[in-house]
DNA sequence: TTCCGGTGTTAGTCATCGTTAACTTAGTCA
DNA sequence: TGACTAAGTTAACGATGACTAACACCGGAA
């Protein structure tokens, strides 16, 4: 979940607890009593550690969206031909996904629940994730117009996003599974 | 959105608005007053209407989850062999998803916002739903686990669904992409 | 030892929101 | 005409929930 690899820090904890409650219930369904409780704290006492319950939801949003975004395009950077570029992009995103689904369902969910600052810096990253994905299926594919690769960058992102709500194959077959379905809808667009 | 062509009643225009609503803010997110000013009555109007905002949520997820659950079962009922079954799911789901994106993001997102005992009744359709399609795959593609299918079917929502997030094509070719898209997928599986 | 910053606690405030109450108005039918 | 019903209105109630205030504890530096 986090990149840390020995204990985690309070705010981490918090993090971790809210994301995962926020993807089973929503933003709005979430008290912050509820979170606290999570953590072995009670109530008010995240507000030692965040300035609000916005402040947390940002946290997690622009977390996610940024590193959807970098992790694609170092993936792109270390490939030496589109074809291998748009591999490593599906295998980036499953193993994102696969890794991380309350994340996941968080980004496609509770975005609207962020007020406004925040928010457009999120669409920014998320616009910037997909034209990555839109360059480099134009690469690999030339006969496919930029909004075809768009429409079928989104399409590619809701069948990879669909792991919270089947998780019934063990997490390697599911990657294989998804990453094969993701590169045989591609091929027929 | 509705099956009426005339003039639509006032509990349908208000479920509309509130579908809507509801689809971009999600269910916590819309106020009682919100959803009356937008049908030009204000705020607790709308309990001649309905018994509670709880209401409104059953109404509408429930009648999404029995569309689509009949449409499916149609689909496979007017078909003659196994591969004509899979693509009257395909083209039926693409179709819903095309002309109801802000039903489909319902369905999606605020489930969890609806109380017991109908939420209970919603999964049951969704489950239902989905082994319509597990059965018209592994009919139509006898290799394929149930297990796997059930993912397979998962995936191809998630593709599909991904309609509202998108839609810079026009309908014709977005549904088309859809189609095509989808059955690439199934065939990679 | 003393002081202080970090991290809790509980109690209280304030806004929001779903819901109900009490009342009005328009249309229908005996 | 006059009563009943359907469908609105505004005002109030009650609960919930985010956030603040006031206070307690504790560990480490001066």
């Amino acid at each position: 979940m986090s990149t840390e690899g020995a204990t985690p820090t309070r705010r981490e904890q918090i993090l971790a607890a809210a994301a995962e409650r926020f993807a089973r219930v929503g933003f709005h369904g979430v008290g912050i009593d509820d979170i606290g409780k999570a953590v072995g704290v009670s109530g008010p006492a995240l507000y030692r550690h965040f300035r609000s319950k916005d402040a947390m939801l940002a946290e997690l949003l622009t977390g996610i969206s940024d590193r959807l975004l970098h992790g694609g395009r170092e993936r792109v950077g270390a490939a030496s031909d589109p074809e291998e570029a748009l591999h490593g992009l599906v295998r980036w995103h499953v193993d994102f996904a696969l890794r991380n689904p309350s994340l996941i369902t968080l980004h496609m969910r509770d975005l609207d629940s962020l007020p406004e600052p925040d928010r457009h810096r999120v669409r920014e990253s998320q616009r910037s994730y997909v034209e990555v994905w839109v360059e480099a299926l134009c690469r690999a594919r030339p006969a496919l117009e930029p909004a075809t690769a768009r429409a079928t960058a989104h399409a590619v992102f809701g069948l990879i996003n669909s792991t919270p709500f089947s998780a019934h194959l063990d997490e390697g077959q599911m990657a294989e599974l998804l990453d094969h379905m993701a590169h045989g809808a591609i091929a027929a667009a």
